[in-house]
DNA sequence: TTCAACTGTGCGGAATTCCGCACAAAAATA
DNA sequence: TATTTTTGTGCGGAATTCCGCACAGTTGAA
């Protein structure tokens, strides 16, 4: 029914509660300290703690401080002497679920033990509720990094996706505010409308009209914001104050916010009104730690794009991307990763008289492999043609030019 | 903090109890009688109840079935006599979250009342969490495909489950039609209600009324409707002509909707009724592009039951899956696909669909080995056609043919 | 600025490969 | 022993690839 770790130094008692436990179908691990109970103590674990208080060694407190240093959910009832009521009180208000009296009949410890083991399944619901949610959650799929940085930003994310305001994306060159734009566009309500990207830079009024006009019930994205021309601009607030369908507008810019605002470019009533939800992109800088989950995602992603098998990388490489700068941020790292894929290593340049021709590169591959065929068929040319989807006389021609006998297979 | 009602008919203990709650910064509403405090006892009440067991009219234990039948979940703690432990343990026994004895002061009253607060915020914010996935577009997250007839089968299931109406689902064998009624149960506002699948085939005519009664508010759905006995079918006109409370009928079934009509099974008056709005399932040889998806999805699914690693499905291989027949649809796929995770039958899965042509190993090695040839020569076309011992015009046919541009190499 | 080298490609004929067909022989099966 | 299946190959038309040529444009060096 449910999974009860018991930690007593007193086995009578171990044995009684034990029993009691297991009589109520509960599932019952018993143990004489907290040294034998450690190693059952994970976060997530499925159940709840019972613990005498006064042991020697590590006491109740002990146990209750180090429980919640793993997972700060898990239920811990602690058991007191008999009218030890401060001593139940201090646990209590130091984070035990609830006390019991020693010794305690059935009458008082199931009902405690129930309500613990209760509380205990709500909380992991709830945590696989939450993971689940995030699963489906185009923020958590799509913004990589397992930082705090990375966190708060999907966070400001989901945020800004719920709210059906307009929203600034600013960050570092490099940072994707793009992708970013994108990822509010899929979580929000907007979704069913087309996403649309456009450089402010050097956009007229009128193909801002166009723009506009074209995701209606979706998302208008204007990148560098700041550029966008001072007539545009007040077209853009016109639309903006006016009573037409407007699509939601999310501007991206790599000038951060409070620089933004002095800086001229925007005008100060456009500021504010795209600013009404800002989402800041941290840079690399700020959250190292990603370095590595986001190399690997772009190798795994080159390697896919460039058909290469993915290739290894070591940790000491990824230490050293880590510790080393990264002024051209994601889109940096998304270029060493291509060219890792690629081999690039200028040092293996070849002469025309060292390396075979393409010609016979393809020959040696080709005999190779049908030779190799032949093999796994034992010689056999129906088997063999099948498994190379090739007609029998194609076959026989190439074995021909190769000099090959399948009979020399069987 | 947290909301509290109390309920006890001494006006002292409700002040007292009143005052040490507020204290702690709860939100108290104290009342004298259960009828007074009825009326702030909802379904998905914010807080706790903390009732006295002795009370004239209505006591405590009244209360407490009272309250589990608007809301199984909310939390009471009763407040019993010093001593009046047989009491207390009959109404824990009973479904009281806690109790506690009068009087009691601060130390004892307090961590109660934040277990059982805790356990109720934990149960409604479970609930909500479970709300927010189940809204979050059954349509989308169910019914898996990118192709215009999967795009056409959400758009039919998302109206379906907008209107009041009954309705008719058909579908080839294996296209999940029962499948589909649960989501258009789950998009429409019946997801209240339950969900009942029977199976028309012999359905009785007194199975069919518990069958009815059972779901009111809810779907009942009835598979294979053409194979319902004649008499049932008249008991389920009867029913649907009728005044009483019905739930929504889908009904499902293997045979084309014009087929159905002429059949002759399925009484005509019976056919009209169910058939209001009719969605219909696409085989997948109408959507091979969807294969692929499908598949993926069944992998997932068998790899994570039998706990298998995600097995790697290669490209080649999804391309004769699409290229395949499926008489037996979206079940024959998810067969396939237990079989593939547990590795069972790999002579059907691997020799003939999963080994590339010779062609296409052919093709792909030499691609590699232009693409190499570039990068070492810096996209430098003279020194590559050196290399590789070829003229210009064929090096550029051949990069032609594989969709490769030179000057990316540069 | 001028010139040389390199790049990229359409055209079209030559060369090569593809591959069905038909036939005979060998091997395997009943 | 009879029958079926598999093997191996020449013929010849179709399909594809090879590749020189000529031309225009780009890039780099002087």
């Amino acid at each position: 029914m449910g999974r009860v770790l018991v930690i007593d130094d007193d086995a009578a008692v171990r044995a009684a509660l034990g029993q009691t436990l297991e009589l109520a179908d509960h599932s019952v691990i018993t143990t004489g300290s907290f040294v034998e109970a450690k190693d059952h103590i994970a976060h997530g674990f499925d159940g709840v703690i019972l613990t005498d208080v006064r042991m020697p060694g590590r006491d109740g407190f002990y146990v209750l401080d180090y429980v919640h240093s793993v997972d700060v959910d898990l239920p811990i009832i602690i058991l007191t002497g008999e009218g030890d009521i401060p001593m139940a009180v201090r646990a209590v208000g130091r984070g035990a679920f609830d006390f019991l009296e020693k010794p305690c009949g059935a009458d008082t410890l199931l009902p405690v033990i129930d309500r613990a083991l209760t509380t205990r399944h709500l909380v992991l619901e709830n945590r696989r509720l939450k993971e689940q949610l995030e699963k489906s959650d185009p923020a958590a799929r799509l913004i990589f990094g397992d930082s705090g940085a990375a966190e708060q930003l999907r966070k400001q994310v989901r945020a800004a996706a719920a709210l059906q305001t307009d929203v600034l994306v600013t960050g570092a060159p490099g940072t994707g505010i793009s992708k970013v734009a994108e990822v509010i566009h899929m979580s929000s309500t907007f979704s069913k409308g087309p996403f649309f990207k456009r450089s402010a830079d050097g956009l007229g009024r009128e193909e801002l009209v166009i723009a506009l006009s074209n995701c209606i019930g979706g998302t208008l994205f204007l990148d560098a914001i700041e550029t966008m021309p001072p007539d545009t601009q007040i077209a853009l607030q016109d639309h903006m104050d006016g009573t037409d369908p407007m699509p939601r507008i999310i501007a991206g810019s790599n000038v951060p916010l409070d620089q933004l605002e002095r800086d001229g470019r925007l005008m100060v009533d456009l500021f504010y009104r795209v600013s009404t939800v800002t989402v800041r992109i941290p840079s690399l800088s700020e959250r190292p730690e990603d370095i590595p989950i986001l190399f690997r995602h772009y190798v795994a992603q080159a390697a896919e794009q460039s058909g290469h098998p993915m290739p290894d990388i070591s940790a000491d490489f990824l230490s050293d991307l880590m510790a080393r700068d990264w002024p051209g941020n994601a889109r940096a790292l998304m270029s060493l990763a291509m060219r890792f894929v690629l081999g690039v290593d200028k040092n293996d340049a070849h002469s025309a008289l060292t390396m075979p021709s393409l010609a016979e590169q393809i020959a040696k591959v080709e005999k190779s492999i049908l030779v190799d065929t032949l093999r796994k068929c034992d010689g056999k040319v129906s088997e063999a043609i099948k498994v190379l989807q090739i007609p029998r006389k194609t076959f026989y021609d190439k074995l021909s030019k190769y000099g090959i006998r399948a009979e020399e297979y069987r």
